[in-house]
DNA sequence: TGTACATCAGTGAACGCGCGTTCACTGATGTAC
DNA sequence: TGTACATCAGTGAACGCGCGTTCACTGATGTAC
């Protein structure tokens, strides 16, 4: 949020900028991403749908940035634990808060591919920060190589995480609090 | 495959249902599933779009039949290997090479959810006919909880197959195979 | 075997929709002197 | 302080597109007698 906004113009552009994204996250949980529509977002704003091309080249940059500022929050999350000497297990734990609290952006990073789609470098470099300090934690905590531990990790939440988010697990008659907590178990 | 098409009448129909669905694959591997488009597919076949409503009750329907094609034949993988006597590791290796196959087709059932999506009564029941077989594939190994064991197979597996699939891997010098196998060996 | 009828596949026109995006323009806000 | 100009936000009309879907219709294929 350290943004340039000092003169009451870049201020309000920030402030539109925000409210944009706010929307179009609002109408990716509700529809998911693909249905994202730059008119929709514009009309519930009350504004016109040409006039959000004054804060976005188009609907593959707004959709870019909503990606890019996922990885940021996911990795801000992350790193912001890490220093705060979390363990391996309390890392899983925000991993898994961060996810259930907004599923469909969860998926916007793990979900279903985009046939052809190419993450800038803007964005992978995010992730492999994010993996940096997962291996990092990994390393502290000892026990073997930390780098299958940290693929485990990673492999493994996400699996329990992304089969629970899509409904998976309904009528079950299973805890997937408890399941998560039985994979932790397994990371050592 | 054992169909009523005793008539030419039957036969034809079941034909261009067949290449409408052969289409539709092919449009969700190249674009993903959000993009298919019956008029596009009707295009293809030389065919004006309404043609297709000969066949198919609308693009959801034809959806939905997808879905469940997919269920069954992976449901149908997996039993088959399972009457032959697969071991675990092997099941596990069925399931990865029916994923590999067709990547698109693996994330029809288990990618992105759609918000609102309810999976009809007959889809579910495939997905629970799974879960039986490898159920039993676990009691048969024996080795403690084989619901737990199931679990673990089934979010672990996905957890790496749905990574590599989606990419994550590419970049990170590491091999997929190796990998999964290792994943395999957690499942005693 | 031919005739009368029913069934079915496929067409072409049309409807209504929402999409992303461009363009020329208006009006308000900020800046320089 | 006022004046002249530049910058910027937002509008409304328009373009072209492709979508799903309906409808009335033509022509071919099958069925009954």
């Amino acid at each position: 949020m350290a943004e340039t906004g000092t003169t009451p113009r870049e201020r309000y552009r920030n402030q539109v900028r925000a409210e944009i994204k706010q929307l179009a996250w609002e109408q990716i949980a509700a529809d998911g991403a693909s249905a994202l529509s730059l008119n929709a977002i514009a009309k519930k704003m009350g504004m016109s749908g040409p006039a959000l091309y004054r804060y976005f080249a188009g609907r593959d940059e707004l959709i870019t940035e909503l990606i890019r500022d996922a990885y940021r929050g996911l990795a801000d999350a992350f790193g912001g634990a890490a220093e705060e000497g979390a363990s391996l297990a309390d890392l899983a734990r925000t991993w898994r808060r961060w996810a259930l609290a907004d599923p469909q952006r969860y998926f916007l990073i793990y979900g279903t591919p985009v046939p052809g789609y190419e993450a800038p470098e803007e964005i992978t470099k995010i992730a492999s920060e994010i993996m940096a300090v997962l291996l990092a934690a990994c390393a502290q905590a000892g026990g073997g190589d930390p780098f299958r531990q940290a693929m485990a990790f990673w492999t493994r939440l996400h699996g329990v995480l992304s089969l629970e988010l899509a409904g998976h697990f309904t009528g079950m008659d299973m805890d997937p609090d408890a399941l998560f907590e039985a994979e932790i178990a397994t990371l050592g």
